[in-house]
DNA sequence: GTCTATAACCTGATAGAC
DNA sequence: GTCTATCAGGTTATAGAC
């Protein structure tokens, strides 16, 4: 049986604020989330929030990089795996990313909106700045498209796993589509974008 | 010669305060923006924020409902279009969004956010709630290829468009990619992303 | 470790002089 | 219309009892 969200009663008081805290910063953002909601949330009281983490900014400081992790960390064994090709990574990435979003709708969102506030957070969990540049991932794009600026398809692999997460309220609200129906749909996606993302990889280059 | 941003002393005292809190809001989001803030980048006196717009939240919902039209509203005469071939629409809406988004880097992030906060925001400006349903463009869709979701596709026709200005900062970070860089990148996008979208479009649909 | 009470600070809004 | 000064309310953080 897995243990998703453990019962509440089960935490340690730390993990508990922890819990809440996780669960309101990436629901509302730094700057829309009170202690006093995280307190309540975790049903304690204010000031052992102050107890156990001193402020409210490092109390985030320790959400966000948990979270950049989740959400970079999964991508670096990929992309620099040499004993797999190509197109298997295009599977693991969407596939890897579609199952990690699915479990955390929240989490682009979170993480986009406060590396924009700071851009420099990301340094600090991608430790070498040009993690991507000299990635394996990029350079067997390289090779098989030496025409094409593989950034490029990037931003497009990236924006069709990711996008319809970010968009996701939204998305439910202009299309009246449900929480069941959405993730059903997320689910199709890990079959549609490898053959999307080879399809694009293939398409003549204009010029 | 284009006026894209008119000098803020030629501008009269109400519009200066505007202007500064479609700066602030689309940067930084309601919460974290402070009525402080938009009097000192207006190079005014806060008291004059509340005498124009009696309060912050007003404000707020003037330039939100500015955005929202400029976001969606483009959107619209295009998607009804009944004289314009599906590709053509293609073509139209990508160009379009990327021509518009270049313009407003911010404004993407900021939809997405404030929608967040409230999904019902959506439905004001778009009136009809099923003028998505019942375009044009998603009936081309289906009939172009009725054993695919239509739905999908344009998850991935708007992710490739908008995807790269929510992440913009981080890209920006990761490759190391200045404003000039960024922006040749969208132009060149403007190219691509028609024949790539029509590359998914004819792609086999996985089953 | 946990609570209540309160301090210290910040933010949106207003009063009133000019 | 525009400013300075200030209020009222809310938020983070802390002191101190248990």
């Amino acid at each position: 049986m897995a243990k998703k969200t453990p019962a509440l009663a089960d935490l340690s008081t730390e993990e508990k604020i922890r819990e809440a805290a996780r669960k309101l910063f990436t629901k509302k953002g730094y700057a829309a989330t009170r202690t006093r909601d995280i307190a309540e949330e975790a049903g304690l009281n204010l000031a052992l929030l102050n107890y156990y983490f001193r402020s409210k900014e490092k109390l985030f400081a320790i959400i966000m990089v948990e979270k950049l992790q989740k959400f970079f960390g999964f991508l670096l064994p990929i992309i620099y795996d040499e004993s797999t090709s190509l197109e298997s990574k295009l599977e693991t990435i969407s596939a890897g990313y579609l199952d990690l979003l699915m479990v955390n709708p929240d989490l682009p969102f979170f993480i986009l909106n406060e590396i924009r506030n700071n851009p420099d957070l990301i340094v600090n969990v991608v430790k070498r700045k040009d993690f991507l540049k000299n990635s394996v991932f990029l350079k067997q794009l390289k090779d098989q498209r030496p025409d094409a600026d593989p950034l490029q398809f990037l931003l497009s692999l990236l924006g069709m796993c990711i996008f319809p997460f970010v968009m996701k309220p939204g998305f439910q609200k202009i299309t009246d589509t449900n929480d069941h129906k959405f993730f059903q749909m997320m689910e199709e996606r890990k079959k549609l974008i490898p053959v999307w993302s080879k399809a694009i990889l293939k398409a003549k280059y204009p010029k």
